[in-house]
DNA sequence: CCCCAGGTAGGCT
DNA sequence: AGCCTACATGGG
């Protein structure tokens, strides 16, 4: 059965083992998996990408004019992928800002992903300070010692699958001098869970989301980006300080203040920009120049 | 043998 | 509050 929420929005049909995507435009694996907001994919070839959200893998297969999502769970990767949002509005309203309209044709078919809170928690605290190569080795490694084995992969871990793990396990996988925040969460997000948070405003969430260990302003920001999908946060890294300094403003401010000046100029697109930002300055921007 | 990476916690003023 | 620095580890 198709969708018909919408003239522009992407086309899909669900199947039983499947999702066929009618287009490209409004779907694309590489710019969806390689802009930092999901680690757990995996180029096979040109055309072919596997990703893995909590328990749940979809292979996903270039086709003449679309693609075709293959997975045992087509809800979940519809809801992994947001397909039901749609992107030619947002991106309507993000191209009369000058900056973003400079790098939306990099990133066409960009999508913000809806994923796997603890996931995402673990994720993210292993980020710090770190490069996307050495997080995606880390989390495979964490996912090969307590993940449960499915089919021919490793889901993520549970919440459960961290009861007893110590520190020096988590040094064991490289999680380095994280190994301590990630030893403490079993206790402190099985607290966190029994809360109702959903409806605290994004400070109200974030505040909270910061209680944990490893867990400071960009992080948290991811979190409530990524997994919540709170769209008025624009977390900055070193890469968005670089963005910043290069098309926003070029006096110097705290490292504090960006944010807070990006989400004032995006407001409830703040999300989508800094996902193509970061796109543009980590992926495009670099290809452009090896051309 | 340097430097850097999707930063953060803890200690200092 | 705001500033400073240590922090594990793999890759360039």
């Amino acid at each position: 059965m198709y969708n018909f929420l919408g003239e522009n929005m992407l086309k899909y049909e669900m199947q039983e083992d499947k999702i066929i995507i009618y287009g490209k435009s409004e779907f694309n694996p590489k710019h969806i998996l390689e802009c930092g907001q999901f680690f757990r994919y995996f180029k096979i070839d040109e055309g072919r990408y596997v990703a893995i959200s909590g328990d749940v893998s979809v292979l996903i297969e270039e086709v003449e004019d679309g693609f075709i999502l293959h997975t045992k769970n087509p809800s979940a990767i519809k809801r992994l992928f947001n397909l039901d949002e749609d992107y030619a509005k947002i991106k309507a309203e993000l191209v009369k800002d000058a900056v973003i309209s400079k790098v939306l044709p990099y990133a066409e078919g960009l999508r913000i992903m809806k994923t796997e809170l603890f996931e995402t928690i673990c994720s993210f605290i292993i980020s710090a300070n770190n490069n996307i190569k050495r997080i995606k080795l880390i989390i495979e490694r964490l996912c090969k010692a307590v993940g449960r084995r499915v089919d021919d992969y490793y889901a993520f871990p549970t919440i459960e699958d961290f009861r007893g793990l110590d520190e020096v396990f988590f040094r064991s996988i490289g999680a380095g001098f994280r190994a301590k925040y990630l030893a403490e969460l079993y206790e402190n997000y099985n607290e966190f869970i029994k809360e109702d948070v959903e409806n605290l405003t994004t400070e109200e969430l974030r505040a909270r989301l910061m209680q944990f260990k490893g867990v400071g302003r960009k992080v948290a920001d991811c979190i409530l980006l990524f997994a919540y999908n709170r769209m008025d946060v624009f977390p900055v890294d070193v890469w968005m300080e670089r963005v910043y300094y290069e098309n926003f403003g070029s006096e110097r401010v705290k490292r504090d203040k960006i944010p807070e000046i990006l989400v004032n100029r995006f407001g409830n697109l703040s999300g989508y920009a800094q996902q193509f930002l970061f796109y543009y300055k980590t992926v495009a921007e670099k290809e452009n120049k090896t051309k």
